[in-house]
RNA sequence: GUCCCCGUAGCUCAGCGGACAGAGCAACCGCCUUCUAAGCGGUAGGUCGAAGGUUCGAACCCUUCCGGGGACGCCA
């Protein structure tokens, strides 16, 4: 006999649903209606959502898949894992979500989930609202996510900003699905960059022009002004390096900056790493040693390479320059070793579209240096492109020409900046123009999704005042109406939803998730009446549907890093 | 020249091997003595850049081409 599913194993039906696929499959083998096969030939049992609900809650093309190696028509092996599924939901009816199972042509096997099991999966959310939305991990992983990395020598833009948003939205996708994430800021303090941050700040303050190859920005007067008494003294003087000693101070109250700006999107970093901390520490020496070792490293012109030809690269790479300096190339792989020595299992960079020629070399290098390629990622983000009524903003941190994510955040607010970012493919190219979002931030449909969730907590609230409260636990029949029937299909999916976006390692699923379930929430609001003194039992039953549905919409908020309100 | 990303409804974008291609906005028509109209219902709108191929089945995979963006440093 099968076992009773488990939501703490797997809260989706889907998952449960598969597993009796593959029991009736086993079953049909067992009993000699389908011959047993060589594992190599047999596919994988998949269980999905047909896109005609008419269809049913759930399809398999199982049976499409196994005619090949079985050399029998779709249908008829359908027929046989059809009759499996239905047997055992009449014998054991509490062990699968099937309810009725349908055949259709060209071989799908059509399952609408029973009441009982939908009833259940109801009575974890409400049991337990917290974990809903949260699916274990069959094979949890430490995962360190480096992203923004923006240097800190200007505010955070909006080009930095997309990177905040997608890594921040991957962290929470990835955690959500059971993995153990790190997250990650990696920032150059004391670069040519700080230096001529530092530069400008000093001309500023003197009243001199600002170098051309200099920061240009507001924000650097604002520098200039705050510049301490006695740090200005000491760079003042004679024979300091005047430039470092101000670009020092300044880069990090840029950074602080940085930080307080990303707090208020929400996004807060475990860790802050220092380029020089790779070098001041020794991680780039031993990644080099590493790499040495493996005889993948060689001097020649008077600098030290890197023989990343030997790994499918058109050209080895310098690690050390003729001068003596070591390139970016060397902090990335001594960050590489860095990072695997603190015991991740998979790392994980967010990087902009135009690194992407430093991807392969590497994670070329990981793999010289003995680590498993596959577990490192990057992820390239495509450019977002300013645009004012329809023409392109060039941005320039250096010109001071920019839109800052604070600017962002005070013109459309955090929750419609994060839904848009949320909505689109990283990978996208977007066209960005400020003064559209600004007059769309109001149909932004994030507002949709909380509007659903606002009148849910009015119901409550006025269920409360007449003395209704949801019951702990709903009985199968509390499913039959119509609306109840598309809601609670649509509530019971967020698990699933959830699982795609992990395993996809985007968001946008949970985005497209929420409207929908928004839009059949507010279907079944016009279709049944819930708060009704003088049917306390249907109306307790509908109240607990309709309190699951405001913990799955908040979860689902929530999951994006966006806050449902209790009234709007 | 090599490599990467993108090309789906008027606009912004989902969908990325399944059963009639979706949403929001924009357009048009209707719905508030009723739990929040930031809502609901309806109409209209697409040869999924093009052509071949693989598959029982392709917007989705492969090839080529066209169009847009980006990368190819002893830069960071």
């Amino acid at each position: 006999m099968p076992p009773t599913p488990d939501p703490t194993v797997d809260p989706t039906l889907r998952g449960h649903l598969r597993l009796a696929v593959a029991r009736a499959w086993a079953a049909a083998i067992a009993s000699g209606a389908l011959p047993a096969l060589d594992p190599a030939e047999a596919p994988d049992v998949r269980v999905e959502r047909p896109a005609n609900p008419d269809h049913g809650d759930a399809a398999t093309n199982l049976a499409m898949r196994l005619a090949k190696p079985y050399r029998r028509p779709p249908l008829e092996i359908a027929r046989i894992l059809a009759d499996g599924l239905a047997a055992e939901a009449a014998a054991t009816p509490g062990t699968t979500p099937v309810g009725t199972v349908d055949v259709a042509p060209p071989g799908f096997i059509n399952v609408r989930y029973a009441d009982r099991a939908l009833a259940d999966a109801v009575g974890w959310i409400l049991d337990d609202p917290m974990v809903w939305g949260r699916v274990p991990s069959a094979s949890p992983r430490n995962v360190n996510v480096e992203f923004v990395s923006a240097n800190p020598t200007g505010p955070l833009t909006l080009g930095n900003a997309r990177g905040a948003f997608v890594g921040d939205l991957l962290c929470r996708v990835l955690e959500a699905g059971g993995q153990r994430v790190v997250r990650e800021y990696y920032f150059n303090d004391s670069g040519t960059q700080v230096w001529k941050l530092g530069a400008s700040v000093i001309a500023t303050r003197r009243g001199e022009p600002i170098p051309d190859d200099g920061y240009h920005g507001d924000y650097v007067a604002e520098l200039a002004e705050a510049l301490p008494a006695d740090l200005w003294a000491e760079a003042d003087a004679p024979g300091a390096d005047a430039s470092g000693i101000v670009g020092r101070w300044a880069s990090e109250r840029v950074r602080a900056g940085i930080e307080a700006s990303l707090e208020h999107l929400g996004v807060r970093f475990d860790r802050w790493t220092t380029e020089r901390s790779l070098h001041d520490e020794g991680w780039v020496e031993r990644a080099v040693e590493r790499l040495r070792v493996a005889g993948q490293v060689y001097e020649a012109e008077g600098a030290t390479w890197f023989r990343s030809t030997s790994f499918g690269d058109d050209k080895d790479r310098v690690i050390i320059r003729s001068n003596g300096e070591p390139t970016y190339f060397a902090s990335d792989i001594g960050y590489v070793t860095e990072k695997f020595s603190r015991g991740f299992d998979e790392l994980i960079y967010i990087w902009g579209q135009d690194h992407h020629g430093t991807v392969a070399r590497v994670r070329n290098a990981a793999e010289a240096m003995g680590y498993d390629k596959a577990a490192v990622r990057m992820l390239l983000v495509a450019w977002v492109r300013f645009v004012r009524d329809g023409q392109e903003v060039a941005m320039s941190k250096r010109a001071g020409t920019f839109i800052t994510l604070d600017e962002l955040l005070a013109e459309i607010g955090v929750d419609a900046a994060r839904w848009f970012f949320a909505s689109r493919g990283p990978s996208s190219a977007i066209d960005f123009d400020i003064e559209l979002a600004k007059k769309q931030s109001n149909e932004n449909p994030v507002y949709y999704v909380q509007y659903a969730h606002a009148r849910i907590a009015s119901i409550l609230r006025r269920a409360a005042d007449v003395g209704l409260v949801p019951v702990g636990a709903l009985a199968p029949t509390d499913l039959e109406g119509a609306p109840e029937a598309a809601l609670v299909r649509e509530i019971v999916r967020l698990p699933e939803v959830v699982e795609d976006a992990a395993a996809a390692e985007e968001a946008q699923g949970v985005t497209a998730y929420a409207t929908e379930l928004a839009s059949t929430f507010h279907a079944f609001y016009r279709d049944a009446k819930v708060v009704d003194p003088a049917d306390p039992t249907r109306s307790t039953a509908r109240l607990a549907l309709v309190a699951a549905t405001k913990t799955t919409l908040a979860n689902a908020l929530g999951l994006l890093g966006i806050s449902a309100p209790e009234q709007m």
